[in-house]
DNA sequence: TGATTGACCATGA
DNA sequence: ATCATGGCCAATC
């Protein structure tokens, strides 16, 4: 089994030095990068990008990235495997069906073994 | 300009 | 086990 995929670079995606980076830009980069069929959570991106008590920022950064291409934020779920951000897609079912057109089961809009298919950028990005 | 909210999480009682 | 509170950063009222 062992690992997943090999480790991403995420200085590609995270210029060190720039701090014009804000908060939001990280949180694009990362969701950017999560895999098809994978799914992570709002604390686990907070988390990485240093104030784990931020994941509210996170929510707010999918908000504005929902205008933005190659940011999935169907596959960001809260902690508690559950769709909270369903209601802000184009139609509430939206991010069940991406979902579950990935490979992933939603029941009650909870995704079915989220610990299986929990994607936790602070592991499987490496920070170089 | 300050106060409140927001797709949340962790801790304490 | 559930309920209540604190905390984070940014945008909106």
């Amino acid at each position: 089994m062992a690992k997943l995929q090999k480790s991403i670079p995420i200085k590609k995606v995270l210029p060190s030095g720039k701090k014009d980076q804000s908060f939001f830009e990280q949180v694009y980069a990362i969701v950017a990068l999560i895999p098809e069929g994978r799914v992570t959570n709002y604390g686990a991106i907070a988390k990485f990008l240093g104030t784990k008590m931020s994941a509210r920022m996170v929510g707010w950064a999918l908000n504005n990235a929902h205008h933005l291409p190659n940011v999935p934020a169907h596959r960001v779920v809260n902690r508690n495997g559950a769709l909270s951000g369903k209601a802000h897609f184009e139609t509430p079912t939206q991010m069940q069906i991406l979902l579950e057109r990935e490979g992933i089961t939603v029941i009650d809009d909870c995704v079915v073994n989220f610990k299986c298919h929990f994607w936790d950028p602070s592991i499987e990005l490496d920070i170089v």
